[in-house]
DNA sequence: TGTACATCAGTGAACGCGCGTTCACTGATGTAC
DNA sequence: TGTACATCAGTGAACGCGCGTTCACTGATGTAC
């Protein structure tokens, strides 16, 4: 799995050959049979491994919670060090969720909609929100998740070596999310 | 072309092979190379044909901006009806922007840039916006870039046959896109 | 403590297959005089 | 208007290659008695 992590910085998953893998591992392909049937299984195994590292994220994110504007620029202080330090994985999920694996997109996009309506959830125990309506609860919370997503993709595109260009990508998705945040609010006292 | 196209609804461009793409034409292998000198050249020549839908659309949008919230629902029909009439093109573009080929990536990466850079040129001519830090706009329109590539990724990802789902999508990309324009006025009261 | 057996990860040869690319070719269409 | 030649898209045989997968095997480690 971590050969397989290591290769797909360069490639998509389904032109990854089992063959590859097993090159880069140092042993016949062969014996790649006996820890899995088929790269499918490989590339579900990686699914799973990749969730564990968004979801240790997920937690941590959520046992921060504090003020509003703390909470913005906590949780993109967490989002930028969980996706260092895991890079491959993160790498991994936003790449193959439109990848050329019916299963393994399906997976992703399924834990991504389950993450926003838990966003949904922790949203509504704020004081501003808990009234809302789930339904403009959603709208919200699928735009965090969508500026979220867009933030990981453009911390993963920045050069590594360049610390401005991620530097960029950090303010404007603070300011997004303060954005986001005055608009959710305009946009409550306007409906009622 | 179009057979690649229509190959590329159900794989990613980097595991279609030349051989796949003449057998659903139904000519000889050899004779691609009467077209193309290899498949990246194809895959560049989808890339400025999908471009083509892009710029079709923007082009159309542009055309059409009034007041704040018909410039919303304008846009989404716009972007919906050039979605459905260009699924493949629009298809194409959204996978290939991770997909494993780096030219693809590169020019298809670039051009939402240039995309959201005239975005900001675009919204400096409301009245209500026509003093911000470009800055300020980058963060805007970068923003509503994000939200409608994850409005066209819905529509696509949409049942065909379900026209509810596509609903959500496009009334929540339209209280997302309301929620902005509230967010960076406030944002903007706040600043000065 | 020693023996017998099971489990496990890795080996190496072999297979048939689809791939990209080469080559010399054919025959239809377009162009110059 | 007729002839000669160039251009062009497609043909079909052939190549070497990397692929996934099969099979019977080896030798190390773990487990039962």
């Amino acid at each position: 799995m971590h050969a397989a992590l290591g290769l797909l910085e360069s490639k998509g998953f389904s032109s990854l050959s089992l063959r590859e893998v097993t090159r880069e591992v140092g042993v016949v392909p062969t014996a790649f049979y006996r820890h899995f049937a088929d790269m499918e299984e490989l590339g579900l195994a990686l699914v799973d491994e990749s969730f564990g590292a968004l979801r240790a994220m997920l937690r941590e994110a959520r046992a921060d919670t504090q003020r509003f504007e703390h909470v913005i620029r906590g949780s993109v202080e967490i989002l930028v060090r969980h996706v260092h330090a895991n890079r491959p994985q993160f790498l991994f999920l936003v790449r193959e969720r439109f990848g050329g694996v019916a299963s393994i997109r399906h997976a992703i996009r399924s834990e991504i909609r389950l993450f926003s309506s838990e966003l949904s959830t922790d949203l509504s125990r704020f004081p501003n929100l808990n009234e809302w309506r789930t339904e403009d609860l959603h709208v919200m919370s699928s735009l965090i998740v969508n500026t979220m997503v867009a933030t990981v993709e453009g911390i993963l595109e920045a050069p590594a070596v360049s610390p401005e260009a991620e530097g960029d990508v950090i303010r404007t998705a603070e300011r997004q999310l303060l954005m986001i945040a005055l608009g959710a609010a305009a946009y409550k006292r306007r409906g009622s």
